[in-house]
DNA sequence: TGTACATCAGTGAACGCGCGTTCACTGATGTAC
DNA sequence: TGTACATCAGTGAACGCGCGTTCACTGATGTAC
C-alpha cells in the first residue's frame, strides 16, 4: 500500500515538500551558506525544533536539496533529447540538449549555484548526489554514442601520455566509444558548464551581450570537438 | 614621499597587509560567506571593532580580498607568458599559460572560489573589481594576437546571427583578430574555467584520474579552437 | 463498534554560541611653532 | 630643543540580532484487540 497512504503519511510527505520549497526560496534570496533552518521553519508558521521531525540536521536538508537540483537539471537535459527531431542530426541535438541545462540554470540560478558554484563550507556531499549528478554527462555520452553507431563521428586527436586514462574513461562511462572522443566528451561536458557559470555569475557582465546566439554558436562549437558533424560539413 | 614612511604610516601598511593574510586564511577554513571580521581579529589579538580603522566594512575587506585575488591569478598569467621560450610556438604558450592558472587555483582553492565560484550572497561587487578580472582573459588575447600577426590563425566557422556581436567583442577587446576568432577566444575563456572549476569543486572525482595529462591536453585543444595550430599540423 | 494503547507532529523554553557595527574613551605618535 | 595641540590606533562595553540543536511536554492520529 505505498499508493493509498494514510492521512498522517500524505501530510508527511506535503509537509517535507513544503519545506523544501520554502527553502529553495531562501536559497534563492541568500544562498547555500546562509540557509536557516530557524527562517524556513518561521515562514512556515511552524516553530524550529518541528522540522527534525522532517530533517535530522540542516545539512541533511541541503543534501535534499541537492539532490533534487541534480534531477532537476538532469530531467531537463533527458527531456530535451527525447523531445528532439529525430530527424535531426546529433550535432543539433546535442546543442538542444545544451540550450535545455542552460535555460534551466537561468530559471534556477541558486540551485545551479548550489550544485555547480563553489562547495558549501563545512558541507560535504554523501553518496547519495553521485547518481543524480551524472545525468547530464550521461545524455551527453548517449547523443555521441547514437552517432557513433550511425553516421560515425570524427575522432580527435589524444596525447600519447592519456592513453591508459582515455581508455579507463572510455571503459568506464562509454565503453562503444574510440577513448579519444570519451575524453574530448569529459572536457566538453566541463566546459558547457563553464559557459553556463561564467554567464551566471557575472563574468560575461559587459563582455558577452547576446547571450543566447553566443552559446548556441558556442555549444555548437563544442559539438564539433567531440567528433559530432554537422551534415554538410 | 611616499617611500620613506613614518612608523604610524608603515604600521597601517603592515596591519593592512597582515588582517588579509588571516581573512585568507579563515577563507581556506571557512568560505567567504562565513568570513567574519570577528574571528579575524580575535586571531590578530585585536579588538573586533580596530578593524574598522582599516576597512569601513565586511564587505570591504571582500571587495580587497577579491581584487587581490584576480591580480594573483592574472600575474601568475602574465608571469607565465613572459617567461614562455619565445622559440616556443603560440599554442605552446597558450598552454603554458592556462597551465599556471590551474596552478595557481590548485594552490589557493578558497581565492579561487571567491571569485570564479557561487556569487557571494547579499555583496554585489564594486567597480573596482572589474580590470583586475580582465587580466588573464588579456593574456589569453595577447597570444592570438601575436599568432595573428606573426604566421597567422585558423580562422574559425562563425554563425551569422552572431557577426554583429562578434564584432563588437573584436572591436572593444581585440581590435586586430577577426571577429570569429575573438568570439571562439571569449568561449575558450570560460571553457578554462569551466575545466579548472570542475577539477576544484569536485565534479571530476571519480571520473578523471590523470588530472595533470588530462588538463594539459585539454587546454591544448582550446588553443586549437582559437585558431592556434601546433607547428607540423 | 468501542476501547486502550502506541505512535508521532508540533510546542515552547532553553543552552550556548557567534555576528556586524556604534560609541565614548584612553593614550601614544606625529606636527607646528 | 621644547612645548602645545591634533591626529589616530586601539579598547571595552553595548545594541540588537540570528543561529542549530536538545528536551520534556501536549494532544491528535492511528492500531490492535
Amino acid at each position: 500500500m505505498s499508493t493509498v497512504k494514510g492521512a498522517r503519511a500524505r501530510a508527511r510527505t506535503e509537509i517535507t515538500a513544503a519545506i523544501k520549497d520554502e527553502a529553495r526560496k531562501q536559497l534563492a534570496a541568500e544562498g547555500a551558506a546562509k540557509l536557516s533552518l530557524r527562517a524556513v521553519a518561521r515562514e512556515l508558521g511552524m516553530v524550529s525544533s518541528a522540522l527534525y521531525r522532517y530533517f535530522p540536521s540542516r545539512d541533511d536538508l541541503l543534501t535534499a536539496l541537492i539532490v533534487d537540483a541534480y534531477d532537476a537539471v538532469g530531467e531537463a537535459a533527458e527531456r530535451a533529447l527525447a523531445q528532439a527531431d529525430p530527424a535531426h542530426a546529433p550535432a543539433q541535438r546535442w546543442v538542444a540538449v545544451c540550450r535545455a541545462v542552460r535555460v534551466w540554470a537561468l530559471a534556477h540560478p541558486h540551485e545551479y549555484a548550489l550544485i555547480y558554484g563553489s562547495p558549501v563550507p563545512g558541507y560535504t556531499a554523501p553518496q547519495t548526489t553521485i547518481a543524480p549528478a551524472g545525468r547530464v554527462g550521461f545524455v551527453l555520452i548517449s547523443i555521441v554514442s547514437d552517432a557513433h553507431r550511425g553516421r560515425g563521428v570524427a575522432v580527435p586527436r589524444l596525447a600519447p601520455e592519456l592513453r591508459a586514462e582515455a581508455g579507463r574513461m572510455a571503459a568506464e562511462f562509454a565503453p562503444e566509444l574510440p577513448p579519444a572522443v570519451a575524453v574530448a566528451l569529459v572536457a566538453a561536458w566541463s566546459q558547457l558548464f563553464g559557459l553556463i557559470s561564467f554567464e551566471l555569475f557575472g563574468q560575461f557582465h559587459r563582455v558577452v551581450e547576446e547571450r543566447d546566439a553566443f552559446f548556441a554558436h558556442a555549444a555548437a562549437s563544442l559539438a564539433a570537438t567531440v567528433g559530432l558533424v554537422l551534415p554538410g560539413e
